[in-house]
DNA sequence: GTCGGTAATGTAACGGATTACATTGTTGAC
DNA sequence: GTCAACAATGTAATCCGTTACATTACCGAC
């Protein structure tokens, strides 16, 4: 493997020169250039990054942890901040951090060690504390919503979105609603949980806590808590779920049970999967402007990085309620 | 940020003590160690990688190339991949490549420029020339069938898998078969395609170019391809297509059509995805040992790395015809 | 012809860690 | 008491680029 001395020796120059010609200066002759150029190609050279990025301290890498890169969810929004990278001249790295402080703060470690220049992270279960002190120490952009103004985070309102889906559940007639949430040490599984609280209280309905399931993103577990609140409960007839991933689960489960969603059973899902409008019954979710959160976020990283002090922002986007077949009501 | 020195200074040591405490050296008295500890505690000192990495000349990085994140048929890959990754002490950062020779190459550049130590990389779409170049320079296991025996590679017998899958359709008592494939540059894809012909001509059937979809991972294409085929040509009775991701398409356009796939219209698709088992009616489909690709995918890279050269290996892994309820056909 | 200015290139310090080799200090054998 | 052996620590070279500063060479102006 040959170094920039190789070339320097080869090309005749010294390897100030060749870092010149590397680095597209214009203070090099186009003879010298062309030497240059004929000793890299002649020796297959490549720019060694230790080297570079240890000099400039900067590796133009970022790092984006995805709690769970197969739920489609996340991939939109990773387009979005690919796109806007790579139009900054970033490279963009994704780690699977499978929603453990465990493994997240082993990837946070590329940060605390210079080998990537920024992170996103999405749905970030480390305690507040830690989020906070690694945020503040190195370029961070949070993908969820926070309530703090010393961080950087875009998301869309939980609260606000879990309100108006059981809401929406509501005002078509039912009655006894469940919560399929997701484990708690998620941001946007309390804030929604909050919602769907508020909303029951808002509306004159009870909260109960045992009607609240906390299921992971896992069949096995949904099919046995649909049983429990449907078998020993026998009293639901909807469900507000947070994710269609696992509303797809629920509607099988519920078809085992004859259970017919959309007239005598209601369902809502969230984040608008594409399989979401083509199942049956095609389910009524909630959207997210997943590929702007993308963007947004690796825009406000690019300009923590540039040392933008100021651009520690926080941004809330829109959500939308999707209403389709699996949260009609029959009338009887 | 604290380097270092400042620890050695702080604690009254020179560096050479700092880095064996850093790096768990028996030759530091406990007494020198709790000084070296305490001042690394007290400037919250984060070695600096690019220093080390520099040094050691390895990174203990492993990138992967998946072609589509949001492909669940990559993610088991990818935590068989990260499981014996963490075993073995290394770190698995992953990027999207978008299946494109342009962003591939960018990645690769990671890998000659000593940001990663090796590559695990998946379904190559680049020229075999190229992919043969930097499999020979650089530690690299590829994901996909390939013919050399120079090249390190995991994958299953492409082409007989699709033979099986075709052939089971033409058992069934289907005769006009569409295969619905992906961009030739995918390897795979090809080698399916012979398989698909293959398994077409040994059972007496002729093969038809115009039976054959090009249609990538794309809702509108497979519509329009769909249409073509059904509507123009009025005669394929089944389709073999080259992605369970795909057949969920298919079945929502036929059910627009009052097709009625598993009766009058047989479906085989591909990767045995969760939710083919789900979707109505479930999917006949082709299971790949996708957990087991990743281990041995990065068994073979840890090998390369630690340059055992004779550890170039191909590995060819069993598939499985799973069949469902998409493929069966109504006796008239 | 001399001088100033600038273009082109070279020299060497630097970034932050690791580690071969050098040094110092201690212990134990004789 | 001397010396070898070894334990603990220090010094400085090294990894590979970048870049501030130094040097050289050439040009034109006077």
């Amino acid at each position: 493997m040959s170094t920039i001395l190789d070339v320097a020796n080869l090309a005749g120059v010294s390897v100030a020169t060749v870092s010149r010609v590397l680095n597209n200066s214009d203070l090099v002759i186009d003879e010298t250039r062309d030497k240059v150029l004929k000793a890299i190609s002649e020796l297959d050279y490549k720019p060694n990054m230790l080297g570079r990025n240890l000099r400039r301290s900067s590796s133009k890498v970022i790092l984006t942890l995805v709690p769970n890169i197969s739920n489609p969810y996340y991939s939109e929004i990773v387009k979005g901040i690919q796109d806007t990278l790579s139009i900054n001249d970033y490279q963009l790295l994704l780690a699977n951090s499978e929603a453990e402080w465990d493994v997240e703060s082993k990837y946070i470690k590329l940060l605390e060690q210079k080998l990537v220049d920024g992170l996103i992270w999405m749905d970030a279960t480390a305690r507040s504390k830690n989020v906070r002190k690694i945020s503040q120490d190195y370029p961070v952009v949070i993908c969820s919503q926070y309530d703090a103004t010393d961080l950087c985070y875009v998301s869309i309102d939980n609260e606000k979105s879990a309100y108006d889906a059981v809401s929406h559940l509501i005002n078509q007639g039912y009655r006894r609603i469940s919560m399929f949430n997701s484990n708690q040490k998620f941001r946007y599984a309390r804030l929604r949980l909050k919602g769907y609280q508020n909303a029951l209280l808002d509306h004159g309905l009870e909260y109960d806590e045992n009607m609240v399931e906390y299921v992971e993103f896992d069949e096995e577990k949904i099919s046995t808590s649909f049983e429990k609140l449907i078998i020993e409960k026998n009293s639901i007839d909807a469900i507000f779920t947070i994710s269609d991933f696992n509303a797809q689960f629920i509607i099988r489960e519920a078809d085992k049970h004859d259970i017919r969603i959309g007239k005598d059973f209601g369902l809502v899902g969230f984040d608008n999967l594409s399989f979401s409008s083509i199942i049956k019954p095609s389910l009524t979710t909630v959207d997210q402007p997943r590929y702007r959160i993308g963007t947004e976020a690796a825009t406000l990283l690019i300009e923590r990085i540039k040392g933008h002090r100021e651009s520690c922002k926080q941004i809330i986007l829109d959500h939308k309620l999707i209403i389709r077949e699996s949260s009609l009501k029959s009338q009887n």
